[in-house]
RNA sequence: CGGGAUGUAGCGCAGCUUGGUAGCGCACUUCGCUUGGGACGAAGGGGUCGCACGUUCGAAUCGUGUCAUCCCGACCA
C-alpha cells in the first residue's frame, strides 16, 4: 500500500478528551475516530489490525473443535423474557420498539439466542458435545464508557457457547477453551493471567478471567481490575472474588467492664481507635447496604473492607450500594432510633437481614455501635451482649500481604485488563428456556451449557497499552496492521526512490504486507510518522544507498542496523 | 444517577472578567524553496462561537433553560 494513498490521518498533538494511552495514540496514529460517546469508527488501519485479532482467535477456536456462524445484533424481548433476563440485565441492555410497538434490544451477549438455537437444532446426546462462536459487535449502554475502545459501548466481541450432556462434558470443553485462549492471547503477542473472577450477571458457578497485567505503567493505568495472586502457587483471583486465610491480629480489646461510654465524634473506625486508644482489630465495624431494594447490614472488623460483590452474592442479588443517609434514618426510625452512620449497631435493628464477616467471629471484649449518637458499646462479646448473626459468610475485600488459601504464601496485588472471559453455566439457560435433548437412557435433560468471551476490539487496545513508547505504538508483529514500511527519505533523490520501489514489489510479490511511504514530506514527518503509527519494521532508504546500505529498523527494542537492500528483504522474508 | 470540569474551524487552544459583529498554532489548497527526525516564505479556503429562550441599539461575551463531552464512584469483553 502506498501511503500517499492510504486512508489515514495523524495528528500532531493528541486528542483532548482520551485520557489513557492507548486511546490517545489510536486516536492520534489516525487508527479510530470516535462517532458518539462509546461509539467508535474503526478506520482501515484499525480494520486490519482487528481482523489479524479475528482470525488468531478464528483459528485457535476453530482448531479447538468450535463452529462458527452468525447470529442476529437485534433480538426480540421474549427470549430474555424466557430466560428472565429482561427484567435482571439493568438499563446496559439497549431496548427498543419496532414500528409494531414490539420489544426488542440490542445484543449484549447471546446465551438467549444461541440456546434457541440449540433447542431447536439439538436432540440427541449423539449430536453432542458441540461449541458455536460468532464474531460480532455487540452493544451493552454502559453507564460511564471510557478509555476508548478499553470500554466502549459497542465492542467487537467473540462470543462462543459450548453444550454438553454432563458436568464433566462441560469441565472438559471448559479446559479446552482455557488452553485455546492461552494460545490465542499468545499470538497476540499478549501476556495474560487466568484468574479466578465472580460470574456475575452472565450467571453460572465458575468462571475465570483472562487479564494482561498493566501495573508496570505507572501513567493513567487503564487496569481496571484489581488482581490479586499468589507469590509462591499459581493462585489469582479478580478481587471481587480472591479470598484469603483469617490474617492474625489482636482481637481481644481487653475491657474491664461492658459498658456504654461516651465518643463523641468517632464518625469514622479510625476516629474511634483513635479516640480509644486500640486497635481498629477490636472494633466491629456496621455498615448498611441496599441489595436489590432490600436493607443489609454487614458486620466486618474495623480494619477490614467489605468486598461489595462478595457480600451481594450472600443474598443472590443483582445490585448493591451502601444506603443514603436518608435511607439509614428510615432503618432507625424503624427501630426506635435515631443514629448516624458510625454509631450503627446490630442489637435492636429491625427490617434488615444482617451478614457478618468471619473476621468478627473471633472478637472479645469488643467495641461495637450501639445506636446511639456519640457512643459505643465497648468490651461486649457475642451471646452475651450482641447476638452473633446466623449469617457468616467471607464478605471481605482481600489485602496485600494476605496470605493464600492454596499454599500459606504472601499474596500480592496488581491490575488488569480483562480481555477474556470464560463461565461454566450450568443449565441456567437451558433449564429456563426448556432447551433439552433426549439422552443415553431415553430421558429428556436440559444442556449443560459453558460461555466463552474475548473483547476483540479490547484486545487490539491491550495490546497498545502494553506496547508503546513515547513516539508511538510497537505493535506485536502477528496483529501489527502492516509488517513493514519502506521509507526513501528524499523523494527528489532519484536512486532513493528507485531502490525504495524495488524493495517495495519485491516485498508485495512475496506477498509482505507492506507500506511505502511515497509522500512528498520531509525525512522528519515520515520517520515520526512511522514510529506513531507502530509498523514493526521499517526499511530507510537515505544517502548511505550510494554504499547499497539501508537502514533497517525494529520498532519493538528501536534498534537499526546498516545492511544491504537484499539482506533487509531477506530478513523480512524469513520472519 | 451523584460529585467536578468543559463546549469557539478537522485537531489543539486564546478571546468572555470590562458586550461593539471572531483570532492563533497545526492540518488543508496554490506557488516558491527545502528533504535523515513533525522546515521556511507568500497567497488562500474553511466557523449561524453546542442548542433554545431572554436582557440589550448590539451577545462568543450577561441571565435562564437544555443538550453534549470529559474526569471521580456503582457495570463488564
Amino acid at each position: 500500500m502506498r501511503m500517499s494513498k492510504l486512508f489515514v490521518q495523524t495528528l500532531r498533538e493528541f486528542p483532548a478528551d482520551a485520557e489513557v494511552i492507548s486511546h490517545k495514540l489510536l486516536v492520534r496514529a489516525g487508527y479510530i475516530r470516535k462517532l458518539t460517546n462509546g461509539v467508535y469508527n474503526f478506520l482501515p488501519l484499525m480494520w486490519r489490525v482487528l481482523k489479524k485479532v479475528e482470525n488468531i482467535v478464528r483459528e485457535e477456536m476453530d482448531a479447538a473443535g468450535a463452529q462458527e456462524l452468525l447470529m442476529p445484533f437485534v433480538q426480540p424481548s421474549e427470549l430474555w423474557q424466557e430466560s428472565g433476563r429482561w427484567d435482571v440485565y439493568g438499563k446496559e441492555l439497549m431496548r427498543l420498539k419496532d414500528r409494531h410497538g414490539r420489544e426488542m434490544c440490542l445484543g449484549p451477549t447471546h446465551e438467549e439466542v444461541i440456546t434457541s438455537i440449540a433447542r431447536e437444532g439439538i436432540r440427541s446426546y449423539k449430536q453432542l458435545p458441540v461449541n458455536l462462536y460468532q464474531i460480532q459487535s455487540k452493544f451493552r449502554d454502559e453507564i460511564r464508557p471510557r478509555f476508548g475502545l478499553l470500554r466502549g459501548r459497542e465492542f467487537i466481541m467473540k462470543d462462543a457457547y459450548s453444550f454438553d450432556v454432563d458436568e464433566e462434558g462441560l469441565d472438559k470443553s471448559y479446559e479446552i477453551m482455557a488452553q485455546a485462549y492461552k494460545n490465542i492471547f499468545k499470538r497476540c503477542g499478549l501476556e495474560t493471567k487466568m484468574v479466578q473472577s465472580d460470574s456475575g450477571a452472565i450467571g453460572g458457578s465458575v468462571s475465570h478471567e483472562f487479564m494482561v497485567l498493566v501495573n508496570e505503567e505507572s501513567e493513567n493505568n487503564a487496569g481496571e481490575n484489581d488482581v490479586f495472586y499468589c507469590t509462591k502457587c499459581g493462585y489469582s483471583a479478580n478481587s471481587n472474588h480472591a479470598v484469603s486465610i483469617l490474617n492474625e491480629v489482636a482481637t481481644d480489646g481487653k475491657f474491664e467492664k461492658t459498658e456504654i461510654i461516651d465518643t463523641p465524634n468517632t464518625h469514622s473506625i479510625e476516629e474511634l481507635s483513635k479516640f480509644l486508644d486500640i486497635p481498629s482489630t477490636v472494633i466491629c465495624k456496621s455498615l448498611i447496604y441496599v441489595i436489590d431494594g432490600k436493607y443489609v447490614l454487614a458486620l466486618i472488623r474495623g480494619d477490614r473492607t467489605v468486598e461489595e460483590t462478595k457480600l451481594m452474592n450472600v443474598f443472590a442479588g443483582n445490585d448493591i450500594r451502601i444506603a443514603r443517609n436518608d435511607e439509614i434514618e428510615e432503618i432507625m426510625k424503624i427501630s426506635g432510633f435515631n443514629a448516624v452512620a458510625g454509631f450503627i449497631g446490630p442489637k435492636g435493628l429491625k427490617n434488615i437481614e444482617i451478614v457478618a464477616d468471619e473476621t468478627v467471629k473471633g472478637l472479645k471484649n469488643f467495641v461495637i455501635g450501639c445506636n446511639q449518637n456519640d457512643k459505643h458499646l465497648v468490651g461486649a462479646n457475642w451471646g452475651i451482649d450482641v447476638e452473633l448473626p446466623q449469617k457468616i459468610a467471607d464478605i471481605r475485600l482481600v489485602e496485600e500481604n494476605d496470605k493464600c488459601v492454596d499454599c500459606g504464601a504472601e499474596l500480592k496485588v496488581t491490575k488488569g485488563i480483562e480481555v477474556g472471559n470464560i463461565f461454566k453455566l450450568g443449565t441456567k439457560y437451558s433449564k429456563a428456556m426448556n432447551a433439552t435433548f433426549t439422552d443415553k437412557d431415553g430421558k429428556e435433560k436440559p444442556f449443560i451449557m459453558g460461555c466463552y468471551g474475548i473483547g476483540i476490539s479490547r484486545t487490539a487496545a491491550a495490546a497498545v497499552e502494553r506496547h508503546h513508547d513515547e513516539y508511538g505504538i510497537k505493535w506485536p508483529l502477528a496483529i501489527a496492521p502492516y509488517t513493514v514500511i519502506v521509507v526513501p527519505v528524499s523523494d527528489q533523490d532519484e536512486t532513493q526512490m528507485k531502490v525504495a520501489e524495488e524493495i517495495y514489489n519485491k516485498l508485495l510479490a512475496a506477498n509482505v504486507e507492506v507500506l511505502i511511504d511515497d509522500r512528498s514530506e520531509r525525512a522528519g514527518v515520515k520517520l515520526k510518522d512511522a514510529d506513531l503509527i507502530g509498523i514493526p519494521y521499517r526499511i530507510t532508504v537515505g544517502k548511505t544507498i550510494k554504499d547499497n546500505l539501508v537502514e533497517f529498523k525494529t520498532r519493538a527494542n528501536n534498534s537499526v542496523e546498516a545492511i544491504t537492500p537484499d539482506e533487509a528483504i531477506e530478513k523480512i522474508l524469513s520472519l
